[in-house]
DNA sequence: AGTTTAAGTAGGAATTATTCCTGGTTATTA
DNA sequence: TAATAACCAGGAATAATTCCTACTTAAACT
């Protein structure tokens, strides 16, 4: 049931609000069942974990992705951007094992500049 | 001092280390002292957040570089990586406008490789 | 110099997100 | 049917961070 919460929004959300999201199929569950549950599929690999600022989300897309984070609006967008560079780079340059990597892009949404011009 | 202190170290410490080392030279600053700087250095991009499975660690190289956190050690090593890419092609297909970005990447550091095949 | 205003702070309480614990419930196996 | 295992609710505990209040120091003004 957590899961296919996070899989119908489009959006990242918090442990809290998928609670939230479930507590109406399944009006008894408790908190630590989700976050047991969103623990045990984000290291499963099932989900992802997203850091905003400090805060986790959750983002039950898996297809190699990135996120755009709006400075106005807080709202986290999709990106998809080949970054075939990393996986042959850090090995090559640092020696180091990549298994993974997520870019964070920090900016201006559309909207929040329309908003702004606007003015 | 704070910022002195942040800028001392090779690591990519906690608000609690940093308030550790701060107080053996000012014996009764505050914990909640030592955080409104930090926020206060970070907002003001003199120094940046570090989003470590959801910990926040703080760092004060501003060269624009990327870090590697290694999966089994959990140590965080900078790494310089030129991704003109992203300030091209966002705004390209996405129309938005990138002020910022920070690259994550996961993997095997030098160390934990040489100790895991020694075995 | 004395007074007002502002800025920065210690110290600790409050808040928030998350994990941990205990006893109970349900499912599984034999 | 009895025994074992898995999972969970509910709430307590923990950890990181922010917030609050009264105090101190510095700055600006008269």
């Amino acid at each position: 049931m957590v899961l296919k919460v996070l899989q119908r929004t489009e959006n990242h959300p918090t442990a809290e609000w998928i609670f939230g999201q479930v507590q109406q199929d399944i009006p008894n569950i408790s908190l630590g069942t989700v976050y047991r549950n969103l623990n045990q599929l984000a290291d499963g690999g099932i989900i992802q974990r997203i850091f905003d600022n400090g805060h986790v989300r959750y983002d039950g897309n898996m297809d190699r992705h990135d996120h755009f984070r709006c400075i106005h609006c807080q709202r986290i967008f999709d990106v998809h951007l080949p970054l075939e560079d990393i996986t042959k780079k850090i090995p090559q340059d640092y020696g180091f094992n990549v298994t993974g990597y997520a870019l964070d892009i920090l900016g201006e949404c559309h909207e929040c500049q329309s908003k702004r011009t606007e003015k």
